[in-house]
DNA sequence: CAGCTCCATGATCATTGGCA
DNA sequence: GCAGTGCTCGCATGGAGCTG
DNA sequence: GAGCACTGC
């Protein structure tokens, strides 16, 4: 487990160490992050301003310049028999000495005219630098793509030595992939475009492959888990559950429906223990599942644990579960508040983060555990899902999670998906408010608060004013500001450096209507009911994910009366403004979140979650076409060759050595 | 907020010409 | 293990943007 | 000059 090539020494293997390079094939795994095309050999006449470039002559001139402030400069001058070129690098006065006059170098760089002379400024040379693709690398200090190009290119063949393709020939072939090797060769040095693009995506492929791979395994291994409890479903505890279900002033709707007739059987089996992902979006009524889960676990007389990310939020789960179950026992505990020494077998408890300091003394006897994530996703409570017998899982979140990413992260978890909103819920009006019509919104806005009694938000980013980005919104200042337009109205501020007490006694007068407006950073994201807050405006909304807005949006809306979300932004970015136009026409979380996915990649979609996923380094989630082709794959692979080591595949990829973080 | 990485930047010479 | 030699490769700085 | 390999003790 280290090195075995020549040129690594302490110093050098700390640095790779900080690169997470533990032994010398994973320096293959180090995969350049872009590259610079100076494969374009040409002579010196035939020079394009600003077109990179390789040029090869002879040196005909060097100096070194020192300047006044201490500062020197290199030049060269290099011909050959079409012309030449100046060449100048700064404050490296030891680089001549490796050039003589009347050598033959050649040299890469961009070319550009500095007082009517083409000059390269500091240019590439050496064998691994020029006439080629070259790889940029991600760098520490101290170890620069340099010395990956020459090291990688020096003893390419000793570091792959012992990697073994673990892709069997014949599906290489049928799936036209190239082989390990020959993918890993041409991602360090690439001839051409077309081969390195046929390198990133067989390399591309074994991430994701090998995250499904793990996906898999864990579901299997899972399914190993016996149910510490065995729960029934028999008449009379399906009368109470529909009793429930028809005494609720709403109805299911179809996907609920479709929700709880995955999650009830599952339940109920003998043998499965579940563990399931409720994706739902913003207000589509997720608590309910819970709800009935909670139910007939509790009907069973089993205990029921419920998970909530924050205390008021944990609050609002306990009001709800009290109104509609009023003949079962709920509790709460938090930091604040403990259990009861002794509480019924059939309890439900709705418990924060706390809980999971003290789990020992009921997780015991917990039957079902909800995890209400909200927005994160969090890896404290796979603690909970670690212990050997695990209770029945369902895990919620208001995140929309796209297809491709909840089939490379989730396939461990069964998927059920709550998609229409209850139809009762008023769609949100969204607009896009350009500047000059900003005054106008602000007066609508007190007009309606003062004759509605409603209430708004305004969210800006950031807390402080920053000198670099003077049109971002701060919180602070813009509170100040508003006060001035309101005088009538009455404002709170709250923002991520508001202690808890004085944030929950603002939320908690803001929920007695005490409080007209409530202007905040991004932090009310965290799912909060204010069914009486109608309107929510959104400042610089540019500078957020439009996940993230689709979040900050779903604060509204969650009463019966109209609401109305309005984005303001300063931005003539055309492609934001065309982001923030998509949002204000859709209210499908799935939709606003795929479209994320493509425009602006994975890390808008998991902004909002928390981090600990594995990062793919060559893979991107946005290409659905590539995980189906893992998919079709790893199908093949199971189908047809009974013999390959799935296991293998996963260890084998030094990508996903933080995976088991976050799926174990 | 601090610490890190990435990326762009960095220097010299020498002083005209029209009008009254 | 440590000192001495010779080899190769080597800038510095500040702002920007990201992460713990 | 920093880091490294190699040599000679």
């Amino acid at each position: 487990m280290s090195f075995q090539i020549p040129g690594i020494g302490p110093k050098t293997e700390s640095k790779l160490q900080q690169l997470n390079i533990f032994s010398d094939w994973q320096l293959l795994y180090h995969f350049p992050h872009r590259y610079i095309d100076f494969s374009r050999v040409i002579p010196i006449s035939k020079i394009n301003l600003n077109e990179n470039c390789t040029l090869s002559g002879q040196i005909v001139h060097l100096e070194n310049i020192y300047t006044r402030s201490l500062k020197s400069l290199q030049k060269i001058i290099l011909k050959d028999r079409s012309g030449q070129v100046e060449l100048v690098w700064f404050n490296q006065p030891f680089l001549i000495k490796n050039f003589k006059i009347g050598d033959s170098w050649a040299f890469a760089g961009t070319p550009t005219l500095y007082r009517g002379k083409t000059t390269i400024f500091s240019p590439e040379y050496g064998q691994y630098n020029t006439g080629k693709i070259i790889p940029i690398y991600p760098e520490t200090k101290g170890l620069t793509s340099r010395w990956f190009r020459k090291i990688i290119g020096l003893h390419f063949d000793t570091l792959q030595k012992n990697l073994v393709d673990l892709l069997p020939q014949t599906l290489i072939n049928s799936y036209n992939l190239l082989p390990l090797k020959q993918a890993l060769q041409e991602i360090h040095q690439p001839q051409n475009q077309k081969l390195l693009a046929q390198s990133r995506y067989r390399l591309g492929l074994d991430e994701i492959l090998s995250l499904l791979t793990l996906s898999r395994l864990q579901k299997k291994s899972w399914a190993l888990n016996k149910p510490k409890f065995i729960l029934k479903s028999n008449k009379t505890i399906d009368s109470k559950i529909k009793t429930l279900i028809s005494n609720l002033p709403f109805s299911l709707t179809e996907s609920q429906v479709q929700a709880w007739s995955e999650i009830k059987p599952e339940l109920t089996s003998k043998n499965k223990v579940s563990n399931r992902l409720l994706c739902g979006d913003v207000g589509s009524g997720k608590t309910i599942i819970a709800l009935l889960s909670t139910y007939l676990t509790s009907l069973n007389n089993r205990q029921s644990l419920v998970l909530a990310p924050t205390e008021i939020l944990g609050k609002q789960h306990l009001k709800t579960f009290q109104k509609y179950l009023p003949s079962t026992p709920v509790y709460f505990l938090s930091a604040h508040q403990s259990l009861p020494a002794k509480i019924p077998r059939n309890s439900i408890i709705i418990a924060t983060h706390a809980a999971i300091f003290q789990k020992d003394k009921f997780i015991k006897n917990t039957a079902l555990l909800v995890v209400d994530e909200q927005h994160k996703f969090g890896v404290k409570q796979r603690s909970f899902l670690s212990q050997n017998s695990p209770p029945h899982t369902l895990t919620m979140t208001a995140t929309p999670i796209p297809r491709s990413i909840s089939l490379t992260f989730f396939g461990n978890l069964d998927l059920s998906t709550l998609k229409n909103p209850p139809q009762n819920r008023l769609r949100i009006k969204t607009f896009l408010v350009p500047q000059n019509k900003i005054p106008a919104c602000y007066q609508w806005l007190q007009k309606d608060i003062l004759k509605r009694h409603s209430q708004a938000f305004i969210v800006c980013p950031f807390i402080e004013e920053s000198e670099s980005a003077v049109t971002i919104k701060s919180a602070k200042k813009e509170f100040e500001i508003l006060k001035n337009i309101f005088p009538k109205l009455k404002l709170a501020l709250i923002h991520g450096k508001t202690d808890i007490e004085t944030r929950n006694k603002i939320l908690e007068n803001f929920q007695k209507n005490k409080i007209n407006v409530l202007v905040t950073t991004p932090i009310i994201e965290v799912g909060i009911d204010f069914p009486n807050a109608t309107t929510i405006i959104i400042q610089s909304a540019d500078h957020f994910g439009l996940s993230q807005l689709h979040q900050l949006r779903g604060r509204v809306g969650r009463g019966a009366l109209q609401s109305y979300c309005y984005l303001f932004t300063e931005s003539i970015n055309d492609s934001s403004l065309k982001r923030l136009e998509f949002l204000s026409k859709n209210s499908d979380g799935f939709k606003i979140a795929e479209y994320d996915l493509k425009t602006r990649g994975p890390g808008e979609v998991f902004s909002t979650l928390q981090h600990g996923f594995p990062s793919l380094k060559i893979a991107n989630l946005s290409d659905i076409k590539l995980i189906e082709l893992s998919q079709k794959i790893l199908t093949d692979l199971e189908q047809n060759y009974p013999n390959f080591d799935l296991e293998k595949l996963v260890k084998n990829q030094k990508s996903l050595s933080m995976v088991g973080n976050h799926l174990n």
